[in-house]
This record gives structure tokens, sequence and C-alpha cells, in this order.
DNA sequence: GAAGAATCTTGACAGTGATAAGTTATGCTC
DNA sequence: GAGCATAACTTATCACTGTCAAGATTCTTC
């Protein structure tokens, strides 16, 4: 199992490579995305990395979307781990921004396929769907303690819909380089910052 | 120089010239973009439409990117005149995040590609930039308008970063599908129910 | 009119996702 | 173990994409 040559020579094909193939290529591409960036994410690249005819991922996935979309739908897993794990101390709704805003900047690939529109269009795959409504839960939950006082679901849904929003907007905006932070800033201050505005927005209203 | 057949029959070539190619490869990239929705957007079909060569787009463009920064930036100049227009009666904010969440819902594609990363790695089109910063200083504007008192310059650009990443997160949860509004709820519901959300969020801190 | 530049076309190339048909390995049944 | 059905993987190929190079046409200027 582990000829595992780091570039798969170009020549002549020795293994045939029968195995669990469909995490191996979960793992390259995810790998793929981190290093090249989207763009860089075609089939052929990612069945080269593991060594694997351009065409093998077709008998694991139905098409180049559905892999992306695992992709993605892993991509909302973790980003439900950090919203669980960094809930200490301070304002939670600071703290979740946070995390939230760290974990879009740490991975700029995997957050701009998981809000992307490459698959989103259409039908999505079960379990993307499931991981993000998780996600969303968490989010929920966690607004919903934020809340002083027992608020009805439909208003914990809305608050936490508007919070997501504004935090996903300043994500977004900030991975496609619409705003430039200056290193100077930093994200925490970013984060910092932009909940200030918002407060005094609605302070002022 | 109004030859300009409306539309070029796409069986045989009948004219050398078109005439000023540019602007009608952005019309029907403009249509095509809202009819078919992008990626359905490739320089073939757009000639296709315009009833010219393929490649003819290359002498006026220096590559799909480039046409597309143009496209992009024709889209922040109506939003800049969406901005504008809609400053009437009500609280300034709600307006001003309802005209701007219309616009992202009817023009999706549009939205999609002001905001999407194709292009906006490295470096963009300068009239791209330019009719982005006057989108937002306009939105800047209003929410400095908005603020009670006179604010620091800073601090009413952090407000209005804020309302930005607020309304562009909505319209983006909502074009990419992640948020399918129910058709009972509508447009100004679902911002008036998130910023409502918002409100209760910033209150109970 | 002729020269030269601008504009547009044809032809080609490398790369993409995807399908169809053939090849090899795995696992089940006796 | 032998035989075979099936899953896993490969090769060949297609239609489509963006892009470049070189040729054909029209416009401009003298």
């Amino acid at each position: 199992m582990q000829t595992a040559p780091k570039k798969a020579s170009p020549r002549k094909r020795d293994t045939y490579h029968v195995g669990n193939l469909a995490p191996q290529l979960l793992d390259a591409a995810r790998r793929l995305l981190d290093e090249e960036g989207p763009g860089k994410l075609s089939l052929r690249a990612v069945s080269e990395r593991v060594g694997v005819s351009p065409t093998a991922a077709y008998h694991h996935f139905a098409s180049r979307g559905e892999l992306l979309a695992h992709l993605a739908a892993q991509g909302f897993r973790e980003l439900s781990q950090v919203l669980a794990d960094d809930r200490e101390d301070g304002g939670p709704l600071l703290q979740v921004c946070l995390a939230y805003f760290r974990f879009a900047r740490g991975n700029p690939a995997i957050y701009q396929l998981m809000f992307g529109a490459e698959f989103v269009s259409g039908e999505t795959l079960p379990a993307l769907a499931e991981a993000r409504d998780e996600a969303f839960g968490r989010l929920e939950r966690i607004i919903a303690d934020e809340l002083a006082l027992p608020r009805d679901a439909s208003e914990v849904r809305a608050a936490a819909l508007a919070s997501w929003s504004y935090i996903h907007g300043l994500a977004s905006l900030m991975i496609h380089g619409v705003i430039q932070v200056p290193d100077a800033v930093g994200d925490e201050r970013l984060v910092e910052l932009t909940l200030g505005g918002l407060q005094r927005v609605f302070r002022g209203t």
C-alpha cells in the first residue's frame, strides 16, 4: 500500500491502485485547494496527485461537482468544530465571530467553495446541506444564549441569520479582496471594529 | 456607421466589420449572463450572439477576465445608481438595505460576478476598483448621515463596512441558495426581520 | 488611388469535464 | 483451490473552453 510515489510518473502506469480511493481523492483535493487555490482544482490534477488515471474519480463521485460538494461538507464540519471550540471567555458573540473569521481567513479556498456558486445552484448533496445546517444550528444556539430574555424561536432565528450574514459578509469581502485589511490592523481588530460599528449604528437609530 | 444589424444571423458571415464591437460584446454578455447565468458565459457564446468570430473579443479585451471585469464594473455603477435613487422616506438604513438587496435579488448573476472570485484575485481593472469604491463611498455617506452625532471618519468607515458586510452577507447567502426565503416571507420582510434581529442582538449586549 | 493601421477571421493548441468500452483485481460460491 | 460475477480502474475519445499566430478584410490618411 505504500508505493505512493510523490509524483506519479507520467510515462507508464505500473500499479492498478485498487484501494479506498475516495478519501485519498478528497485529501489530495483538499491539499491542492489549499496550496494552489481553486481554479487549479481539476479532476486531472487531483487524480495525478493520487497517482491514478484522470477518470478514476468517476467511479466514486458522480461528477466533479459532487467531489467539491463533499469537500465543502467537510469544510462545514470543520467550521462547526471551530465554533464549538472557541466558546470560552469574553462576549460570546465577539468570540464566535472571531473564530468564524479566523477559520475563513485560514482556509480561504475551502470557505470560498463552501459558499461559492459552483454547485450550490440546483440540488445540493444531502450531506452538504446537513453539515451546513448543523453549523448554522450551532450558531443559532450561541445567539440564543446571547439574547438576554427567552425569545420566540423565529426571533432567535432571525437574529442568528442576521449575525451570520454580517460575519459571512465580512469574511467574503475579505477573501475576495474587496477590503484589504492593512497588516497593522489584524483580524481581531477588524472584527472588533465592525462589531463596534454595528453597535453604533443600532444605538443611533 | 449605422449598418448595425440588430441580430446577426448565425448562418453565414456576410459582413466583416461590425463597428463598435466592445459595447456590443458587453451588452451580449450581460444579457447572456441574465438569461443563462454564469458558467454559460463563454467568449464563444458571447461572440456568437453578436455574430462575430470566437476570437474577435481579443482585439478589445486582453482576456475573458477583463471583459468580465468591465461587466462587474458596470454592475457596481448600477448599484451606485440604485443606492442613490432609493433614498426617500422611512429609516434610511432600512431603505438602503432594501434597495441593495433588491438589486442583488434582481441581478443575481451580475452580483455574483461583482463579488465572485473569478478575477478579483490578483490585480483588478482600475475601472472596476473605481466603480466599487464609488458604490462603497455612497454607502459610507448614507451611514454617516444615519449616525446621530458627527463622528470620526474611521468610526463612520467601520460602521459602513459593518453594514456592508451584513447586507452583502445576506444577499450572498440568498443568491447561493444557502437560505431559501419562503415566498410567503418576501424580500422586504427578510431584510426587516434580520435588521430587527441585529437590533435585538445589540440591545441585549 | 496606395500605404499602413485597425479590425476581424481562420486554424490551431493545450487544457477541461465527461462518456464508452476494454482491462484487471476482488470477493463470492462451490 | 477453480470459476465467475462484479467492482475498480484504465485507455481512448468527444465536445467544449480560453488563447495565440497568421492571414484576410476594411478604414484612414495622404
